[in-house]
DNA sequence: CGCTTCCTGACT
DNA sequence: AGTCAGGAAGCG
C-alpha cells in the first residue's frame, strides 16, 4: 500500500523513537511474513539488544540500522503498517498484529499486516541475506543524479512495456508504486498505455520533471491516506486531496473538465485524462501531426 | 512482456 | 458471488 512518499513518511516519524533505543524483546505473533531465510526464531534473536542507529529507506523499502552491523529490512507491501506505540497496547488488542518489538524505554514498535504480503527480514554484516528484490533496485526516483532524464531515456529505448508498466518496475526506477505514476503520467501528459519506447524525448523530460513533482507534493503532504495506510504515529496523510486523477474516476479532470477514465492497464487499475492524456504516438507514427493543439492544457511540470 | 498468485477484507 | 485493493515474484 505504501509507496515511496508514504514509506518516507513513515520513516520519519519512526525514526524519532527509534534511534538510540535498544531493542528489549521481540514477540513474534505471527511468523508467516518473515522471509528472506531468517527463521521466526533467528530474526527475534538476533534483534534482541541491539540498538538502532538509523533509519533508512530504499525505494519502498524500510531498514532500520542496527549495531553489529545488521539491518532489519521491512517492507510493508499492500497492506502493512508500522505503529509506534509510548505505552503499548495488550497484543490481542492489535488486529492483525503479526510483530512487536519493545523498546527499553517502554515503547514498542509493532508490525500489522491484513493481507500477510509484507515482508520483515534481517540482513547480517556481510549483506549475504539481502533479498532479491532489495539488491536489484534501480536508482531512487528523488536522487536526480542517478535517476536522470538520460538514465530514463536509455532505460526507455526500444522497450515495448507500456510506460506504465516500466515505471511501476522497481528493476528501472525504485519508489513509485500504482497512485504515483497514474499522477506523474497525468501531469505529464502521456497515455498510460504508450509503449515506453514510444515517448519522444520531450516527453521523456517532462515525464521525469512530473515525477519529481508529484513524489515531492506526496512527501510535503505526508503520504495518501484514503484507507489504510498511517504513518508510524498513526496519523493519515492529506495529499489523497491534491491526487488529479487516483480514485476520481467519472469526476472532472481539474485541468481540462473531461471525465476521469479508469481502465486497466499493465494489470492494475488505472485512471487518467482522455483529453489530456491522448495517446498521440499510435505505431510509431504521430496520430494528429497538425490538428489539435498538441500543447495539451497540462502542461510541462517541473520540466526545468 | 503480461498475466497470475500470494492473502484478507470491503464493497457492489 | 464477484470484484477490487497502495506490491512484486514467478510463470508461460
Amino acid at each position: 500500500m505504501p509507496e515511496l512518499p508514504e514509506v518516507e513518511t513513515i520513516r520519519r516519524t519512526l525514526a524519532p523513537h527509534l534511534v538510540g533505543r535498544t531493542v528489549r524483546h521481540v514477540d513474534l505473533v505471527d511468523g508467516t511474513l518473515v522471509q528472506g531465510g531468517v527463521l521466526p526464531a533467528g530474526l527475534t534473536g538476533a534483534l534482541a539488544g541491539r540498538t538502532a542507529l538509523a533509519v533508512d529507506r530504499r525505494g519502498k523499502y524500510l531498514l532500520i540500522r542496527l549495531t553489529g552491523g545488521f539491518t532489519w529490512m521491512i517492507h510493508l507491501r499492500m497492506s502493512g503498517r508500522l505503529s509506534w506505540q509510548a505505552r503499548p497496547a495488550a497484543l490481542s488488542e492489535v488486529r492483525f498484529l503479526r510483530l512487536r518489538a519493545y523498546l527499553d524505554d517502554g515503547s514498542a514498535l509493532d508490525v500489522v499486516d491484513m493481507r500477510r504480503l509484507g515482508m520483515v527480514c534481517l540482513i547480517g554484516p556481510g549483506e549475504e541475506g539481502a533479498p532479491q528484490g532489495l539488491r536489484d533496485l534501480g536508482p531512487e526516483a528523488l536522487d536526480s543524479e542517478a535517476f536522470s532524464v538520460a538514465y530514463l531515456v536509455a532505460r526507455m529505448h526500444g522497450r515495448d512495456v507500456t510506460i506504465k508498466g516500466l515505471l511501476l518496475d522497481q528493476h528501472v526506477v525504485a519508489g513509485l508504486g500504482n497512485i504515483y505514476v497514474d499522477e506523474s503520467l497525468h501531469r505529464a501528459g502521456i497515455h498510460p498505455g504508450r509503449r515506453a519506447g514510444s515517448l519522444t524525448r520531450v516527453e521523456v523530460r517532462r515525464l521525469h520533471g512530473a515525477i519529481r513533482a508529484v513524489l515531492l507534493d506526496g512527501i510535503e503532504h505526508l503520504g495518501v491516506s484514503f484507507s489504510l495506510y498511517r504513518d508510524a504515529e498513526g496519523n493519515r496523510g492529506f495529499m489523497s486531496d491534491y491526487l488529479r486523477v487516483y480514485g476520481r474516476a467519472g469526476a472532472p479532470c481539474q485541468t481540462c473538465g473531461t471525465p476521469v477514465e479508469r481502465t486497466r492497464i499493465a494489470g492494475r487499475g488505472t485512471a487518467f485524462c482522455p483529453r489530456c492524456q491522448r495517446p498521440g504516438l499510435v505505431r510509431g507514427v504521430r496520430a494528429r501531426p497538425g490538428g489539435t493543439k498538441l500543447r495539451g492544457a497540462a502542461g510541462p511540470e517541473g520540466a526545468s
